[in-house]
DNA sequence: AGGCGATCCTGAGGGC
DNA sequence: TGCCCTCAGGATCGCC
């Protein structure tokens, strides 16, 4: 499931190849997976555009065309976007093929795909996304999709810790919630929350405005660390997630918490507790992650009973 | 007003 | 083997 890491790994494996391509057509099998149908009907989804940058925000990805157009896709929690060539696959691969545009290469672009120069790529972008919580949204304008972005958090890979103290500031809903809500930072999901906050010993439902100001440094340190390393390994990809050329991401999990709900800390060993919280899937180390506001220390209370597993 | 939960959607996986 | 049920969760909307 698509989260920061696995979007910016995209950006990165997707830039090279779409640099100087021509969005020649589009085909739009269903048009429910795009923000506002109808508008821009003239020059939709950057058709007769050249790909010009491409940009991140959280979990956006923008495409940037050199007439000024943009498109942000976004992946939910299935969404893939691909470049591909010769026939469309079969089986269950060809389905949910919701937006496809017919690419047409610069000579670098070209080069690069390994076609002949001025000919038709024969290559497709392609949009798919079988449980459709993601969707394509075009803008008119760099300024549009400014103002869009301004109303997300900052970015989660360089969160700092006095932007993401501000934004914290105030808010009493537990700290997991507010790393979920993209208007405080933008780009953490359900995986890295939980892995951040058991990296920096914050227990999930700690109260936000109840975080020292070192307990915050240290939240936005783990956050920084644990995206860029997941970026660099192409993803964590659970299942779902393919990069620009339908390649999975790393197969290694470094999950120390995520999805291990019942078995032992691989810090302390005790057993790690599911919870829910917000309907998630939430899971913590009960002794590594204290609730209180105590500073955390040393001290293992020896009457603590034993951790309940998950579910 | 802020925060929580329901909702959307399909495929994987477990149980029988 | 095959059917049925549950679960996964990002973003949005409505309710408390």
């Amino acid at each position: 499931m698509p989260e920061l890491p696995e979007v910016e790994h995209l950006r990165r494996s997707i830039e090279p190849a779409l640099l100087g391509v021509t969005l020649a057509s589009v085909l739009v099998a269903r048009r429910s997976v795009i923000d506002h149908p109808g508008r821009d009907l003239d020059s939709p989804l950057l058709v007769g555009g050249t790909i010009s940058s491409t940009h991140r925000h959280g979990k956006q990805l923008a495409l940037k065309t050199n007439d000024g157009r943009v498109l942000v896709v976004q992946l939910g929690m299935t969404g893939s976007l691909t470049i591909e060539r010769g026939a469309p696959p079969d089986g269950i691969e060809g389905r949910h093929r919701h937006v496809v545009w017919d690419l047409v290469g610069s000579s670098r672009a070209v080069s690069r795909l390994g076609a002949r120069v001025g000919a038709r790529l024969g290559a497709r972008l392609v949009f798919r996304d079988p449980r459709r919580f993601g969707g394509l949204t075009p803008f008119e304008s760099a300024l549009e999709l400014e103002r869009a972005w301004s109303r997300l958090g900052p970015d989660a890979l360089g969160v700092a810790g006095a932007a993401l103290q501000s934004a914290l500031a105030g808010r009493k809903r537990p700290i997991k919630s507010a790393l979920l809500d993209q208007t405080v930072v933008a780009g953490v999901g359900n995986i890295y929350a939980d892995e951040s906050l058991f990296a920096a010993g914050i227990h999930p439902l700690r109260s936000a405005a109840s975080l020292r100001p070192d307990q915050v440094e240290r939240l936005a340190a783990s956050i920084r660390s644990i995206l860029s390393q997941a970026s660099d390994r192409g993803g964590s990809t659970l299942r779902d997630y393919r990069d620009a050329f339908g390649q999975p991401g790393d197969a290694v999990q470094m999950h120390q918490v995520y999805g291990r709900g019942g078995m032992p800390c691989l810090r302390c060993a005790s057993t790690l507790r599911g919870i829910r919280l917000q309907g998630r899937a939430t899971v913590f180390c009960p002794l590594c992650q204290h609730l209180s506001t105590r500073r955390t220390g040393t001290s293992r209370s020896a009457k603590q009973g034993p951790p309940r597993g998950a579910r």
